[in-house]
Parts: structure tokens; C-alpha cells; sequence
RNA sequence: GGGCAUGUGGCGGAACUGGUUUACGCGCACGACUCAAAAUCGUGUGGCCUCACGGCCGUGUGGGUUCGACUCCCACCAUGCCCACCA
């Protein structure tokens, strides 16, 4: 018979979901071991090569945990809801809702053409409103908890989609899909308050075992800093100005001040002389793009406003400006320059004619005039009583001087949650005008605000025809009087629902408990299970959502451990990102035109190949570029080990000899090879180095080809299970040629016996002054003097060692170097 | 500007804890099979010198540590990714 992939692929494919080969039993499993990988969304024409990598790869691992005969759960889902999938179905012009039917048909027929092990009963869809319907709950739990608000805030605003978009929608300042540049607007929105957690994400990192440049990732993202607040009195007012500093040691060298064109008190210094060139200045800066405004390279601006404040540590009258490289959402928004040792206060001094007071160097001697600013750390000078100190110590001192509060910082923003768009979980919320006009609320803080009784949960997101973005800051609900107009929980007056939607970051947060609990309709998940399955043993995915999506994760994890509904406040025990697949070295995109799309190769190649060469491609935590020739490569490798199964049991069958276990005696170096490779195989894999693993499997078979006498039925079957991870249809259907009758991904791993590893002899390396000369064969753990002995017996040894050598190095079965 | 990676044959990559650089695969060359080609199988394949035996050089560049460095240290160059006026 010949080796016809898309006969046997198909037909496994279907048996294993009949037979539920991949489903363990969420109850009562004895030694669950949950294997995750991140779900995708279905926002392109369909399932990307790289959603491919990642889930073949999650999957191989997956399979030894199973056949080392864990209860491996490993569930699919689809993050369908959110922006990503509804511009694409704005893109092609149809509704999301219907959308959504359709990709979620091809996305998971294509899944499962990839031959994972999947645990498709338990698969969940963010837009069911089974699923969404506790993502709105946990939306609830927050506001109660107090850690959901309403406030004002700027957020990027695309004036060609006419839409909001998230942060990590705006791409170096322009909106991500239509590249236009984005512009910055006011409008109040829902936060989720990630920082007061913003200290335990950052403590909670050293403990848990993730791929090192995720941790250092999070860790800059989160962005902690210490430093203190200083207060600044304006000349001839009442006003304070506060500003936060990480280097109070330099207070002497503040030679002015600067506010962010959105600083509060900038209003204050409107009423002075200089007042229409403040305002035409905060005027210009305002129109001015988010882009422009973060571009370091800009040339600074900035305007003067005339009035004065007093340095608190040496009492001089120091100018107050206003200017935008002092952003608003930074500290306090407003700065002390130091134009001596801030590079961007010595740029701004330069071009304004500011003065630079050198407070800093490196051996407390003067260098000025200086030609840029020293940021370093050194002694002090021209700083009074503080002269001569370290700028370390300094720091501390000075701030106890002015009595300045210490004060820790983060750069880590509290999460926008809101969203204006359609295609997402509306936000379970009610808001009463005339609770509000009486000062009434659910929180204090929020008077008319009230949370959706989580008895009429889910809020369905309507069918709504005009699904497009409005462009008038409110989302296409917001025109649905049928979904909006409500009765207020509280005094029964008519009342507004809440018409944004949910940021798809929430769905995606969570939605690892769900699967354990898909069916349960009284609660997002049991008790037991989780106690059960969670946290994830090993979750993967890619190195775009280091700071995002698994960031979200790990707050929401904290959050549900504080609502005492779990019992751990890490959701994944490890995580390891894996590489990216490229293309001609760039990064596939439609736009490039260089998109692999993985069904032509299924098609042509199977499945079993595609996988095998995308992980044989190079380390799965390093990715690799796809091309087309190394593809033929393991489909020979295929090929071959389908002659070198099915030929035998075609023999077999003949012979009717088939069921004996006997093995045909193999040779000791064959027997070697066999059990080096389940030891390289099964360590490889725990590794993620693929690679070299069916390399070793590669060698393992070029070895059988060349000892074709000496492997039987046992050594034959030991292949099979050691291939199949990579390649689970054609082992599971040469397993069974082999007359098994139960699947070779339920049967037992393999295990290597030491006995087989240990050698009598080896091959002793000779060098002299560390080059190496020859190579002689001795008995394993020879003594030095009998390695020397027959070292230098070595006719090309000798005559690189005339005399008595100065030094010998012997290193115990390995070599020996001979230093003359 | 900051952070993190990476740099080994014609190409993807391998090399344990500092100990035979280039495993495995692709490609290429030659040979077998064939009328011929494809497929398949076999052999070879870092560079330079040499008829050959053999020798010298070789892991981005320059230095250092070491009996011995792809591996450790310092400086530099190149490429990729992420973050970016964070006070």
C-alpha cells in the first residue's frame, strides 16, 4: 500500500472525535495536567500558518503529557468578540453577528484539519451569550468591589473611522487600520483600577515560572519608580505647583518650571499679561496630533507664561512655562527642569536661553560650560549646604529638607475598559438621572450608576442593522431605544442603559476558567473544578501579548483570589512564548502580499508533514522562515518510515507472525541509537526543542534503514510512539496495521534504560596544546596513565610530543591534552 | 533614545557543564535505475594549498581569561523585535 495522507487523515481525524480520544473526564480525572494555548480571533480570511505553529506546538507537548498518562486537558475556543473581527466584517461589508457564524464554521474546520488534540466539547465562542453573560458578571463583582469607575480621560480618536480605538490599536500614532493619524479626545469612560494591583503583578513575577523576556516585558510595562514631590509657591499667589521627581538631589539645579498644556492650574496663569500667547500656544498644542506631540526628534515648543515660582531650596524667582513635552497623564503634569542634567530640559534651555546650573559631576568639580546634559550620578555643587555630598544620598537628604513626600510611581495606566463600538459584551450597566440629581448610587462615588441584577443577566447585545461606528463618540447601541431605555433599579423612573461595549481584553482575561465549566448555567465556573484544574500547567503563545493580554490575566486572577472565589493569584504555573513563522524574512501580512496560507499545503502535503516542518524549521521559542523547499525534506521522512512500518506488517500479515513480541535480536550500537533517542526525544520535548527532536528521530530511522535485520515489531512500535506527537496520523495508522487495537496517543510513553546508554569503549581525544591530533579507541574509564600510554603510542601523537610533555590535562572519558 | 534577542557552510539549523565545529534536513555534484526525465537509491559536499601523504585557516570584528573558547569577560559592528519625551 501507499502512504496516502489525505485517506488517513481524514479518517483518524473523525474516529479520534468519535471515540473522544482527547477528551478526559473534567470530574473525576486523577492527574489533570491542563495544556493551554491561546485561543485566536477569527478576524482574517482564515486561520493563519502562525496560529498553526502555535497550536502544533502546544500540541506535541500535550501528547507526551497524555501517553506519560496525565489527564491532558486541551480546549479550543474562538476570542471572535471585539474590534479586530468586527473590521474585518466591516471590511467586506457584513454584520458581525452573521459573520460570526460563518468564520467560526471555517476556523474550526480548519482546526481540526490540523490533527490536534483537542478537547472540542468544551470549546467556547466569546460572542455566545452563554460565555458573555459572565464576562458581565465579572464586570459586576468589579463595580461592587469598587475597582470599576467612571472618569474622564483623553483616548485616541481615528478621524477617518470615525471611532475610538484602543491603545494598542494605535500604532506609532496612526490607527492600525486605516493609517490615518490619530487625535487625542476627551470623553468618560469606564477603568478598571490594574493599579492598585500594580505592585503585586510586579512583586508576584520573581515567583512565577514564565519565559524570561515576557517577565522583563511586564516589568518595564508595569514601570515602577521612587522618587518625591516637591511643591513649588508661585510669586505673588496662593498657588503651589507639585511637581514628581526620581532626582531630588538635583533641586538646586531647577532653573524653571514647566506645566502640561492640559495642567489643571494652567487656567490660573490665563489672567496675566502674557495671556493670548498661553492661549494661542495651549490652543495649537491641542490640535496638534498624538504622533507629533510623542515624537522625540520634534523640536521642543513651548511658551512663557510671566509668571514666577521659588525654588524651595535655594529661594530663587524661577520662570513658569507651559509646554507639551510635559505630558499631562506623567506624575503631577507639570516638571522642574533641570536643564544641567534632564537631556530634554537641556534641549528646551537651549532653545529658549534658559539658564544651566551645573549641581552635578562626576568628581564635584565645575565642567561648564556644559555641551549636554550629565544624567549620571557624581558630587554635588553650586547646591549650598548640600556641596559635596554623594548624589545618591543627596536624593533623600534634600527631599527631607523641603519636607517632600516620597513618593512611588508607575507608568502603568488604569485600564480603559469602555469602547464605543458594537461588536462586544455590553457593559451591564443602568444610569438614573434623577437617582443622580438626589445624590443616590450603588457606589458613593458614582451617584446614579447601578449594576444590572446579575439575576437578569446576560444584557443581549441586540441585532442592530447600523452596526458601523457613529462618529459622535457613542456607540451604534446608543440609537437602539429598544436596548437602552430602562427602568431604574432603585425608584422605577425611566432610566439609560449603558450603551459601550466591553474591551475584548476582558473576554480574553478569564475565559481559561470557562472552559472547565462550559455548561454551567448558575455560575461562571464550579468550585471544585477549578481547585481541580487551575492554575494552567503550561500555557503558551506568542510574544505580542507579553504585556496586554497577559497582563489582564494575571490582574483578573487577583482580583477573583480577593473575591475569595479562588484559592491561587497566578492564573499560568508556566508559560513559554514561542517564535514568530516569517516569511522571506518579514512578517506575513496581507499587505505584503506574503500570507502562507496553511490549507493548500494540508492539501498537498498532509497535515502530518506541514506540522512536522514547521517544527523542524528551527526552536519553537525562536520561530523561523517558512519556505516551500524544506517541506519535501519531511514528506521523504514520512514516506520512508511508512515503507519501513507497512512493509513489515504486510509481511506480517502474510506470515502470521506478526503478534509475536519477540524482537529479532538487535544490535547493540542499533539498541544504543533506540534508547539515546527516547532519552533525547522526551527531554526535547519538555524543552520545546522540536527541532532536534525529530532530527534525533531522523537519525533513529537512518539507522533501522541501515540495519534493516535488526529491528522487530518492539523497536518498530517505540518509533511510532515517539513520532507521534509530531505526526499523529500516519503512526496512529501504521499502529494499528501493527495489529494494535487501541490508539497509539492513549498507550504508554516510552522509557529508556540506562543500561543500553553506557558504552565499553570510546573514542579518546588526543590534543596537543589544545588542538586536536587523533582520536584513539580505549575501554571506558581507562585511568590517566593508560590514556597517556596509548595516547602517545599514536604514531601522529608522537610526533607532535618529542620529548616530555610540560603538562598533561586528562578530563575522565573524554580527552586528554598534552601541553609541550 | 531605552530594553531584549540574534550573528556558525550556498541555505534552515546542531554542538552537553568550556573539550572532535557544522548533527539532521535543504540545495548542489557525481553515480545507479531509465530510451529519457521525474521519483527513488548510493556516494561526496566549510575554505585555501598539495598529484598525494598531509598542512594551514575557519563560528560578525578587535582584544582578554584558559592547557583548550561558538560557549566566559570587555569593546565595537550588523540585523531583528518590543517600548519609547515616564521627569
Amino acid at each position: 500500500m501507499k502512504y496516502n495522507h489525505k485517506k488517513i487523515e481524514a479518517k483518524w481525524q473523525k474516529k479520534w472525535l468519535q471515540e473522544g480520544v482527547y477528551e478526559p473526564d473534567l470530574k473525576r480525572a486523577k492527574k489533570p495536567f491542563y495544556n493551554l494555548t491561546m485561543f485566536p480571533y477569527p478576524s482574517a480570511e482564515g486561520l493563519h500558518v502562525g496560529n498553526m505553529y502555535d497550536m502544533v506546538g502546544c500540541d506535541i507537548f500535550g501528547r507526551l503529557k497524555r501517553m506519560q498518562r496525565y489527564d491532558v486537558f486541551q480546549p479550543i475556543g474562538l476570542d471572535g468578540f471585539g474590534i479586530h473581527s468586527e473590521n474585518y466584517a466591516l471590511k467586506i461589508g457584513k454584520h458581525p453577528m452573521l459573520l460570526s457564524k460563518i468564520t467560526e464554521k471555517r476556523f474550526y474546520k480548519q482546526i481540526a484539519g490540523i490533527g490536534s488534540g483537542f478537547a472540542w466539547k468544551e470549546r467556547l465562542e466569546t460572542y455566545d451569550s452563554e460565555y458573555y453573560r459572565w464576562t458581565q458578571w465579572v464586570f459586576i463583582r468589579m463595580f461592587k468591589r469598587g475597582l470599576a469607575y467612571r472618569k474622564k480621560a483623553l483616548v485616541n480618536w481615528c478621524p477617518q473611522c470615525l471611532t475610538v480605538l484602543a491603545d494598542e490599536q494605535v500604532i506609532a500614532g496612526e490607527c492600525e487600520r486605516c493609517g490615518t493619524t490619530v487625535v487625542k479626545k476627551e470623553l468618560e469612560q469606564w477603568f478598571f483600577k490594574i493599579t492598585d494591583y500594580a505592585e503585586r503583578l510586579l512583586k508576584n513575577l520573581e515567583k512565577i515560572d514564565w519565559s524570561e523576556k515576557v517577565k522583563i516585558a511586564q516589568k518595564n510595562w508595569i514601570g515602577k519608580s521612587e522618587g518625591a514631590l516637591v511643591k513649588f509657591q508661585v510669586s505673588g499667589s496662593k498657588l503651589q505647583i507639585e511637581v514628581f521627581t526620581t532626582r531630588a538631589d538635583t533641586v538646586f539645579g531647577a532653573t524653571y518650571l514647566v506645566l502640561a498644556p492640559e495642567h489643571p492650574l494652567v487656567p490660573e496663569f490665563l489672567g496675566k499679561e502674557r495671556k493670548d500667547a498661553v492661549e494661542a500656544y495651549i490652543a495649537e498644542a491641542a490640535k496638534r496630533s498624538e504622533a507629533e506631540r510623542l515624537d522625540a526628534k520634534k523640536i521642543k515648543t513651548g511658551v512663557f507664561t510671566g509668571s514666577f515660582a521659588v525654588n524651595p531650596a535655594n529661594g530663587e524667582k524661577i520662570p513658569v512655562w507651559v509646554a507639551d513635552y510635559v505630558l499631562s497623564g506623567v506624575g503631577t503634569g507639570a516638571i522642574m527642569a533641570v536643564p544641567a542634567h534632564d537631556e530634554r530640559d537641556f534641549e528646551f534651555a537651549k532653545k529658549f536661553n534658559l539658564p544651566v546650573r551645573e549641581v552635578i559631576s562626576d568628581d564635584g568639580e565645575s565642567h561648564a560650560p556644559l555641551h549636554s546634559a550629565y544624567t549620571g550620578e557624581g558630587k554635588l555643587l553650586n547646591s549650598g549646604w548640600a556641596n559635596g555630598f554623594k548624589s545618591q544620598e543627596a536624593r533623600r537628604m534634600i527631599a527631607e529638607s523641603l519636607k517632600a513626600k516620597f513618593k512611588t510611581q508607575f507608568r502603568l495606566r488604569d485600564w480603559l475598559i469602555s469602547r464605543q463600538r458594537y461588536w462586544g459584551p455590553p457593559i451591564p450597566m443602568i444610569f438614573c438621572e434623577s437617582c443622580r440629581r438626589a445624590g443616590r448610587g450603588e457606589q458613593k462615588e458614582m451617584p446614579g450608576w447601578y449594576a444590572v441584577a446579575e439575576k437578569d443577566l446576560p444584557v443581549l447585545l441586540p441585532f442592530v442593522k447600523e452596526f458601523r461606528p457613529t462618529g459622535t463618540s457613542q456607540s451604534p447601541l446608543a440609537s437602539v431605544e429598544s436596548f437602552y431605555r430602562v427602568k431604574c433599579p432603585r425608584c422605577s423612573e425611566w432610566a439609560r442603559r449603558e450603551t459601550d461595549v466591553s474591551d475584548t481584553f476582558l473576554d480574553s482575561a478569564w475565559y481559561y476558567y470557562r472552559y472547565i465549566d462550559v455548561g454551567n448555567k448558575s455560575k461562571p465556573f464550579d468550585r471544585l473544578r477549578v481547585k481541580k484544574w487551575l492554575p494552567v500547567d503550561r500555557y503558551m503563545g506568542g510574544f505580542e501579548h507579553a504585556v496586554l493580554h497577559l497582563l489582564y490575566t494575571r490582574f483578573i486572577t487577583m482580583v477573583f483570589y480577593d473575591f475569595g472565589i479562588i484559592g491561587f493569584d497566578e492564573p499560568f504555573k508556566m508559560f513559554r512564548a514561542h517564535g514568530h513563522i516569517t516569511k522571506d524574512g518579514a512578517k506575513m501580512s496581507k499587505s505584503r502580499g506574503n500570507v502562507v496560507n496553511p490549507d493548500e499545503y494540508i492539501h498537498s502535503y498532509g497535515a502530518d508533514a506541514l506540522r512536522m516542518y514547521l517544527m523542524f524549521l528551527g526552536p519553537f521559542e525562536q520561530g523561523g522562515d517558512f519556505r516551500d523547499t524544506g517541506i519535501r525534506g519531511v514528506t521523504r521522512f514520512l514516506e520512508r518510515v511508512w515503507k519501513f512500518v507497512d512493509d513489515y506488517a504486510a509481511q506480517g500479515s502474510k506470515t502470521k507472525s506478526l503478534n509475536s513480541k519477540k524482537t529479532q535480536n538487535p544490535k547493540p550500537q542499533t539498541q544504543k541509537i533506540l534508547h539515546q533517542t527516547i532519552k533525547k526525544v522526551t527531554e526535547d520535548i519538555e524543552n520545546l526543542q522540536y527541532n532536534t527532536a525529530i532530527s534525533a528521530l531522523m537519525v533513529l530511522l537512518n539507522e533501522f534503514e541501515a540495519h534493516s535485520d535488526s529491528a522487530g515489531r518492539q523497536e518498530k512500535e517505540i518509533f511510532l510512539k515517539l513520532l507521534a506527537p509530531f505526526a499523529p496520523h500516519i503512526t496512529e495508522e501504521l499502529w494499528y496495521a501493527l495489529g494494535n487495537k487501541k490508539s497509539v496517543h492513549t498507550s504508554l510513553w516510552p522509557k529508556f534504560d540506562k543500561k543500553f546508554l553506557t558504552e565499553d569503549f570510546f573514542a579518546l581525544i588526543v590534543q596537543v596544546n589544545g588542538k586536536v591530533r587523533a582520536t584513539v579507541e580505549v575501554r571506558a574509564g581507562i585511568t590517566e596513565e593508560d590514556a597517556r600510554a596509548a595516547a602517545l603510542s599514536n604514531e601522529a601523537v608522537k610526533r607532535y610530543v618529542p620529548g616530555v610533555p610540560r603538562k598533561v590535562i586528562f578530563v575522565k572519558n573524554k580527552l586528554i591534552n598534552f601541553v609541550v
